[in-house]
RNA sequence: GCCCAGAUAGCUCAGUCGGUAGAGCAGAGGACUGAAAAUCCUCGUGUCGAUGGUUCGAUUCCGUCUCUGGGCA
């Protein structure tokens, strides 16, 4: 069996494809591949599907953590492919929707299994960024895995932090955890990406970001911050929350509020473009039905891939 | 009608003590193996409003005109 994989840029209408599969075929659970849906709380900003469409088709990974607690792509997989292996063993069919890359990736190619890192090791490395600076932690990097770090910028501390954790927890490099820990893909699967003209999307986006605002997504950061959640918090990094949340506080216009936040999910819908232009293994589709219909024959066997 | 201030990249503006110009934003391209809605890299020639003058040379100085703000009548 083949898994589809709906994914697309944010906006582009990708989750309602599942949906409606799930909707006319009954047979199917939704696996969602989304970093931020998996947390409870953030529900406008996510865009999530609505809880009555949720308790009609059957979607996984969406509401499993509290804003302050940590996921990874690590995790995704992990729970991902549990999930199809229940679903497939329930009969029925999974079908994998959202527009995080890396975690569809991490199905799809594999992402090497690290084992657990002790998570003070990457505090120790974020007081030493603050202190030091990237460059002092960079050329750390660097002494200890030359290969990687050529890979990476100078300047990006995500990476470097992350190289570095793994290399303090596991002693060896990022490169040799990379081999030792590599993982092939458990399953066979199909990805189609709604595609949309690049204008059309940003006009989308724009009148979207004016459409959550008018849902309260203030409101529902201002609970968020009541029950004791900040700007800190791992789910804040999602676009839109820090800027509310800073709106919130400290002021300001709401109208330039919602144009920064679509400006910002602009730039992301960009990125994800050029992730999904650069995967070869995937099928662009302009038609959303077309898209839909052949994910309803997959579903139902007729078809073998997107 | 008079006075003042502007007119420079799609937008907001900086600048050239006269040698044809540069930032931010917007936009574009790219990277990305456990933070990924994150993080990071690269990309700026435009009749410097129009027209005369001074000058070897004017977008820069001077005159006139046009337009846009603001003020006075």
């Amino acid at each position: 069996m083949i898994i589809p994989i709906i994914t697309g840029p944010t906006s582009s209408g990708k989750s309602s494809i599942a949906y409606n599969a799930g909707l006319k075929t009954n047979k199917v659970e939704i696996i969602s591949a989304d970093a931020f849906q998996v947390y409870k709380g953030l529900d406008i900003g996510t865009a999530k599907v609505s809880m009555q469409e949720r308790q009609q088709v059957k979607h996984h990974l969406i509401d499993i953590i509290n804003p302050d607690e940590c996921y990874s792509a690590g995790m995704f997989r992990f729970q991902a492919e549990k999930l199809i292996e229940d679903i497939l063993n329930r009969g029925n069919i999974p079908v994998i929707a959202g527009g995080t890359g890396l975690y569809i990736k991490s199905l799809t190619e594999g992402i090497f299994n690290c084992p657990d890192i002790d998570e003070n090791i990457r505090k120790d490395l974020q007081i030493k960024l603050e202190k030091n600076g990237i460059e002092s932690l960079y050329n750390e990097l660097k002494s200890v895995d030359a290969e990687y770090a050529a890979k990476i910028s100078s300047n990006d501390p995500v990476r470097t932090v992350r190289a570095l954790e793994v290399y303090y927890g596991l002693g060896m490099t990022f490169t040799q955890a990379h081999k030792k820990y590599a993982v092939k893909p458990k399953y066979k699967y199909s990805i189609g990406v709604l595609w949309i003209e690049r204008s059309k999307l940003y006009e989308k986006i724009n009148e979207r970001t004016r459409q959550m605002w008018e849902m309260g997504w203030d409101k529902e950061v201002e609970t968020l911050l009541n029950l004791g959640y900040n700007a800190d918090c791992p789910s804040f990094r999602a676009i839109g929350y820090k800027l509310i949340a800073d709106y919130i506080t400290n002021g300001g216009r709401s109208d330039d509020v919602i144009n920064k936040i679509a400006q910002e999910t602009r730039h992301f819908a960009k990125r994800q473009f050029t992730w999904f232009r650069h995967r070869y293994n995937v099928i662009m589709y302009e038609d959303k039905e077309k898209l839909e219909n052949n994910l309803i024959e997959i579903i139902n066997g007729k078809r073998s891939s997107l």
